[in-house]
RNA sequence: GGUUGGGUUCCCGAGUGGCCAAAGGGGGCAGACUGUAAAUCUGUUGCGAUAGCUUCGAAGGUCCGAAUCCUUCCCCAACCA
């Protein structure tokens, strides 16, 4: 259940209420595909780093460790010990990012796998199954993210097909909770609304899925691709054809610049690998712009990543150690940055939260974006 | 003392007459990364803006042309005494 608290022209914010607790809105949801953050964080450390979501992959959850085993396991949050409330993606995106290694069919979609290149299948169905098997919180519907660059002729079809996908991922998911032997019989289900950059598509395909009513919405295939500013303007287009009643996603995004200008849009929920991924890069975000600690110049600076921050890691450890444990190829290296950057998103969101309690989030987000340009 | 094999750009190492400022690693420097097949990938790495200049242990020499051939010397390694 979505509760608004409070709007801020079309920025929300809100509560979401789940079996496995309240998400504070907006939030960023902290990517672990295969039931682990990547750079040794732990479930442990998450609740360190203000963590309200953890996310989790479908398609990887399947072929390894097999949600099978998850589920005689007695899923996902029991598996990895994470008490709150999880979101799995539904494979979509991998039908994309994989998509040298798929075939797309009106039932679903053959894959081989990458791991040993074995043949298989996801379908709508399939997909509800295995989340419902990973019984994570809220389980996304199984569409197709096309390309930004993709034509019109196949957006539309494949805009269509994800409809019908997503009807039968309704119906499937409302099977499955009524099943005796199901671990969480109140999944929630998000819908995805696709049609890379055209407006009338993406709106079109808005107002149709909003008829579902599900538990909340996101706009996919978007951040595949295609400029900033096109999709600023597809989120202007197309966040108002959604339900205000329901959480927002914005799947896949993305910078804190990005994540300030979609929260002005209507956005409330959020994911994204690269505090992740650029964590285990040495790229580091901070208030006054993103570092990359590899650099020379920060061979002999002993001060934290940022001096504003007060996570574990800026309360601790200089640019100058991290650095050497890069050079030197030590893990720890990544598992500071990845858990400095997750603070750092988490703590945006929580700031971006009050701003908006407090009937300021425009001059937040002049001021922070201001700042993070500042040494540009 | 003798024999053999070696000394190549920051390091390791390929190169045995022109296509060599010199393969390939490593290291260094920098960049990318947006529902994670990513602890990954890319660029660059003698000086100089270009012409060009300097470089393959040292010094001489042969040749139109030498990291590559010859002479002497200096070092290193293994073995023999």
């Amino acid at each position: 259940m979505y509760k608004l608290l409070k709007t801020s022209g079309r920025a929300k914010r809100g509560e979401f209420h789940t079996p496995h607790g309240v998400i504070q809105t907006p939030v960023f949801m902290n990517v672990g595909t295969l039931a682990a953050i990547k750079g040794a964080v732990s479930t442990e450390d998450l609740e360190k780093l203000k963590c309200q979501v953890e996310l989790s992959n479908t398609y990887h959850l399947h072929l390894r460790p097999g949600d099978k085993v998850i589920k005689q396991l007695g899923g996902l949050h029991k598996f990895m010990v994470w008490d709150k409330p999880i979101l799995t993606d539904s494979g979509g995106f991998q039908v994309f990012s994989l998509s040298s290694l798929r075939k797309i069919k009106e039932e679903g979609v053959y894959f081989n796998s990458h791991i040993d290149g074995r043949k298989l299948f996801i379908g709508p169905e399939e997909s509800m199954q295995i989340q419902s098997n990973l019984a994570s919180t809220i389980a996304m519907a199984f569409d197709e993210c096309s390309p930004a660059l993709a034509d019109r002729t196949y957006v539309q079809n494949s805009v269509e097909r994800t409809t019908r996908w997503l009807f039968r991922c309704k119906e499937e998911m409302n099977r499955l909770n009524a099943l005796d032997d199901t671990i969480n019989k109140k999944q929630m289900l998000f819908g995805i609304n696709q049609g890379a950059i055209y407006d009338d598509i993406r709106i079109e395909h808005a107002k149709r899925i909003s008829e579902l009513d599900l538990d909340g919405y996101a706009v996919g295939g978007l951040a595949v691709g295609e400029s900033h500013a096109e999709m600023y303007h597809i989120l202007e287009e197309t966040v108002p054809y959604l339900p205000q009643n329901k959480p927002t996603y914005l799947m896949g995004v993305g910078t804190p610049e990005n994540i300030l200008e979609s929260v002005e849009r209507g956005i409330d929920f959020f994911d994204c690998v690269l505090p992740a991924r650029n964590g285990r890069h040495a790229h580091v975000y901070t208030n006054k712009g993103k570092l990359n600690l590899m650099n020379a110049k920060y061979e002999l600076d002993d001060t934290p990543i940022d001096d504003t921050c007060n996570c574990p890691v800026c309360k601790r450890y200089s640019r100058a150690y991290i650095r050497h444990l890069f050079k030197a190829k030590e893990m720890l290296a990544m598992r500071l940055c990845v858990m400095h950057n997750l603070y750092f998103f988490n703590t945006m969101m929580e700031e971006i939260r009050l701003a908006l309690d407090e009937e300021r989030f425009e001059s937040y987000k002049k001021a922070k974006l201001d700042g993070f340009n500042a040494e540009k």
